[in-house]
DNA sequence: CAATCTTGGGTAGCGGTACTATCCAATGTC
DNA sequence: GACATTGGATAGTACCGCTACCCAAGATTG
């Protein structure tokens, strides 16, 4: 298959292509001569991911990038498969768990890290979605859209059984595992946001006129 | 209050103040002279919502634009509450249902469709919603992650208790309601996303090690 | 075998977004 | 009266994700 071929395949235009090569966000295909190179069902894939990550997924290409290098060769001794993941989402922003400065106040835990804590949540302070989450809490204070204590803890007992649903369908094989948590965690995101859109519209309807 | 107070208050440069009157998304001070203008804790509050729709919701200026727009004067009458809510976000974007050309193919209706009514939710068959579901479960189709009909539904049971908290919380008061429903909708979603990857590391936390 | 693609490789440019910087004359402030 | 600040305007910047164009080597077709 040449470029054009893997082009047509993809939906992707050549110039496109030829610079996810240079980036590296494509493999390169089997050079067969100065000027061919033989690309497979592989690149289709790869192709097919990068625009699903980043059209859907919302991500930009460096972090594409990092999530394609992570999914290659996982690092999983070193910081586990949600650790993994979670550096090639966050990049430069990652710090490493334990070279987390001292900036840590266990006397005055922020909102987030309270909440969990009270949910019975083991989760270790440190960890810096618990900042997304005092953020995301916060910016809903910002509106003006009240989500207290216990609204909270609905959701979260909704993203509970998410979770446990996301984590039971992981694989035993750790790549394979790294690779279904990486994506699974942009992925499915938006997933939800639809279905949330959709249920929205579904209670409504029905608290307006009730099924009979 | 003058400019560089509100930008002291805001922790946002004064250039990019200017820039936000520019642009619209923040409503001119009292005019006190020709060089000074009088700003008050709704301009404090409403730069800080810009900001959060932007960094948290991730939206483009275009439209937060839009967005408060829609709070500012919501059209209630004509789409109703969530119609509105849906075209603020989406912008050009968003079709008239009714103007919804006869595309709509009633014999083979897409995957989220098929699924939406296998699960007796009410939703209008034109919503698109629908077609936003069918494109990020085709994206996790491409990504090789399995989301089958099972565990689909188990993530709609999951978004359906969501949203009878979203709705339960929706002041009865239209324009009140315009604005907990266009800012839940997106500045929800972010806390979502934080909550489901704690609720990753809890439940594959309690897996490995039980609680006792 | 010659005319016509097509390719890899490279560089340069483009359109959009979200600011940022600079200048100005009018006006406040000390 | 010296200096700072303001609104208003214009121009410039940095980044992102492509897109366009060029070239010479090599493949394809009539």
């Amino acid at each position: 298959m040449r470029i054009s071929a893997l082009a047509e395949a993809t939906g992707v235009s050549v110039a496109t292509l030829k610079y996810y090569l240079r980036e590296g966000l494509l493999h390169p295909g089997a050079v067969r001569s100065r000027t061919q190179a033989d690309y497979d069902e592989t690149h289709v894939e790869r192709v097919r991911l990068v625009r699903a990550l980043g059209d859907v997924g919302g991500l930009d290409l460096a972090t594409i990038r990092r999530v394609l290098a992570t999914i290659a060769e996982p690092d999983v001794e070193r910081v586990g498969i949600l650790g993994a993941a979670q550096r090639s989402l966050l990049g430069e922003a990652f710090v490493e768990i334990d070279d987390a400065p001292g900036e840590l106040d266990p006397d005055s835990p922020s909102r987030a890290r309270r909440f969990a804590a009270a949910r019975g949540w083991r989760i270790d302070p440190r960890d810096p979605v618990l900042d997304d989450l005092d953020a995301a809490w916060d910016a809903c204070d910002a509106a003006g859209i009240g989500v207290d204590e216990a609204r909270m803890s609905a959701y979260a007992d909704a993203t509970e059984t998410v979770a446990e649903v996301d984590v039971a369908s992981v694989p035993r094989e750790p790549a394979a595992a790294v690779r279904q948590v990486v994506l699974g965690t942009v992925l499915v995101d938006p997933v939800l946001a639809a279905l949330r859109r959709l249920a929205h519209q579904h209670v409504a309807v029905s608290r307006e006129t009730p099924p009979s």
